[in-house]
DNA sequence: GTATATGCAAAGCATTTGCATTAAA
DNA sequence: TTTAATGCAAATGCTTTGCATATAC
């Protein structure tokens, strides 16, 4: 976690430019669950000429390589999330797509017999709550 | 459950036509998650000249119904699925969509103290198994 | 110098919508 | 008869792609 992320990115054989700088540093912090249209926002701050092309290839680079994770919410759009910290789960907003990483109780406890894996290998295990925001439930 | 579903909905107000009865005899049964282009096709066995628009219309109305509820694939689509028998969640290949309902181990254990509620209600708790089935765990 | 990333604009898809027509009640 | 559902085709919105240009290494 000392190195950043950029950098470890690029002992891999990441090419390292100012967009992707731009894009990482967007998504640098925890309890971050930024669209892609944030995220363009973000890099723009730093960096005005990024292109929304690029933040979609940069952020499927760190997606397929691990280093963040997708989140669909239930109208279709998707959120990225970096991995920062312990396992996290999500809270999601049905009103407004408003997300937070939780640590539910009990996750440790989940568990899928063998008879219920139909042959498949599984890899992750997710648990998403939702609700609606306060601000959700007042209005709409 | 004995009623079938068609009869039950116009119970509430629904008006049945062919294209709704042909749309929810698709979904019928259970272990069923199905594109909108699957219950498309399976709607037109029934009855050919069935929309696109209307077996999305219909399926969003069977949602806000609580009558079927979708699952999100990493892919962007969604899955149709019948709410039938106890509480289940999924077990999802993430190479193809291929989707279990499953029962798992120690779901009733599951849950999220208010101090990360964040404000917000909750309604739904839902469990996702992502890896992959054995035909994609070969070839891709 | 060479391979790779960028940006634009165009293409792709799944899904939704407007509106005239048709049919359930 | 009245109110709601259908179907088409056009529109939408997110995401991806092709290709010429620019740039990291």
């Amino acid at each position: 976690m000392a190195a950043p992320l950029a950098e470890r990115l690029q002992a891999r054989g990441w090419r390292i430019t100012p967009q992707r700088r731009a894009v990482v540093t967007t998504l640098h912090g925890e309890h971050v669950h930024l669209s892609a249209d944030q995220v363009l926002a973000g890099a723009r701050r730093v960096l005005p000429e990024v292109s929304l092309a690029t933040v979609y290839n940069t952020l499927n680079e760190l997606v397929s390589m691990g280093e963040i994770s997708e989140i669909r919410l239930s109208d279709g759009t998707t959120r990225y999330d970096p991995k920062i910290g312990p396992d996290h789960h999500h809270l999601v907003c049905e009103g407004c797509g408003l997300t937070f990483d939780v640590e539910p109780r009990g996750v440790e406890g989940l568990s899928l017999p063998r008879a219920q894996r139909y042959g498949m290998t599984v890899d992750t295990v997710e648990v998403v709550f939702r609700g609606r925001c306060s601000n959700c439930a007042e209005h709409g």
